[in-house]
DNA sequence: CGCATATTTGAATTCTTTCAATCAACGTGG
DNA sequence: CCACGTTGATTGAAAGAATTCAAATATGCG
């Protein structure tokens, strides 16, 4: 089954018989992106309902001067966009690594919402868990320093990936780059290299060749002041199977 | 009709006759709040739909160490909560000025959801929305120094109020005080006071007793990078009776 | 009038950025 | 297989932006 239908699945709290999303909400072409290159772009008319099968895409936003902020990332079972009805995107999406997107026919999508209240319970749910980490990275970047930002970034990665099942080893494969940890934390790649050592120094983690190792959570927790509970039930009903 | 009705409708594009909303979402209970006192608190299960009647509300989030960082502004119209299956809040609703919220009932409100589906639609793209704008937030305390935050701040807000009929005279009321505009904006309030003194000297606002006149409004989104499309049919569906 | 809250100012400190340059890793073509 | 070009990581030093701390002024409300 594939991530998006996992997690559909998971939130909506039928994880024993391979769920409801699978049978109504089916996904139909399967496209392939470069990494570096943008999926849709800032002012086009939103047209289908895209899913991230795999690999790490984003949401960012550009000014003509160049500052670039990346706004969420999206991982694999993460919605990109579509079912809200809005005329265009204000943003842009843009693939980080290599990614797989499976595209949803948007009349497929809304007969499956109407065929069964669950998947569009689920679907709110979905988007309500996106708007609370939209709210965190607001105050990630406004209001925690580098060094709490980059810590609690990576928690939450490490709790996103692994209610996916992403996680291995107390570690995870982490394809961005640190002018890509900048353009999320809102500094620059030169303050994140420099916390990045002070972090390493410290032991709280280990990155290297694109994979990072976290030893030991809870203490990386501390120093990022991680509270889980703002994505809890994209975690809760994954705990059980996180480990399978 | 209250704002919250009118902004349905108005998002719907029925804004003839009344609105649908009006007849099939109305509001129960009628709440009052005073300045500077909780709404709802952060790990509270949200029990009730609410809407802003009148006054201005936010969405704030605290760390222990006494951070604060407003996240959302909830003006006239807007929704604070529910309507999403989550199990608890990750942030916390505050009143700024005197508040007046309507609370819907959960029932009404998923019972009007599924009677008309373009009610379910407008409340889908009101949700989107908030989402956009929570967005372009980040980008705000991420990329924007404190200058260009406060000018697109009140830029947003223009706009927001402008689509309400809150403006007149080429500005608003607008009970923020510093110290909350710090909050929102990621700062501290003594840069923020500087800062309002640059912009007053440009002659880019008139701010005095919680009021803010724009001179220019051109000139002002010109300094904020403030392009208006990231809340078009919050403000599109409202042209031509923003004047009324 | 007087307390409580909000605004304003100055000066020192701290955190980030900027600019420049070096080093390392990787993939390609010769 | 190695030179070379490109991209990402790392380092140093100087400049700049914002914060902190403290204190003084206003302002508003009872």
């Amino acid at each position: 089954m594939d991530p998006f239908a996992t997690r559909l699945a998971r939130l909506a709290g039928t994880i024993s018989d391979g769920g409801i999303a699978s049978r109504r909400l089916t996904i139909g072409r399967i496209r392939h992106y470069a990494p570096r290159t943008d999926i849709a772009r800032e002012g086009e008319p939103p047209r289908v309902v895209r899913v991230v099968v795999s690999g790490w895409a984003c949401r960012y936003k550009l000014v003509p001067d160049g500052r670039r902020q990346i706004l969420a990332l999206l991982l694999p079972g993460d919605v990109c966009d579509g079912h809200d009805g809005l005329d265009e995107m204000d943003h842009t999406i843009g693939a980080l690594s290599a990614v797989v997107l499976g595209e949803v026919d948007p009349a497929a999508y809304t007969a499956a919402v109407w065929a069964d209240d669950r998947i569009g319970q689920t679907l709110r749910r979905m988007v309500s868990i996106e708007a609370a980490i939209q709210r965190e990275w607001t105050f990630n970047v406004a209001r925690r320093d580098t060094r709490e930002g980059l810590a609690h970034l990576f928690c939450e990665l490490y709790h996103r990936l692994d209610a996916i099942g992403l996680v291995d080893g107390g570690g995870y494969a982490m394809p961005l780059t640190q002018i890509e940890l900048a353009d999320a934390l809102g500094g620059t790649p030169v303050h994140v290299n420099r916390i990045l050592q002070v972090l390493r120094r410290e032991r709280l983690l280990v990155l290297t060749k694109r994979r990072l190792a976290i030893p030991d959570l809870r203490a990386l927790e501390g120093v990022a002041l991680f509270d889980p509970a703002y994505l809890h039930p994209y975690t809760t009903a994954a705990t059980g199977m996180a480990k399978s």
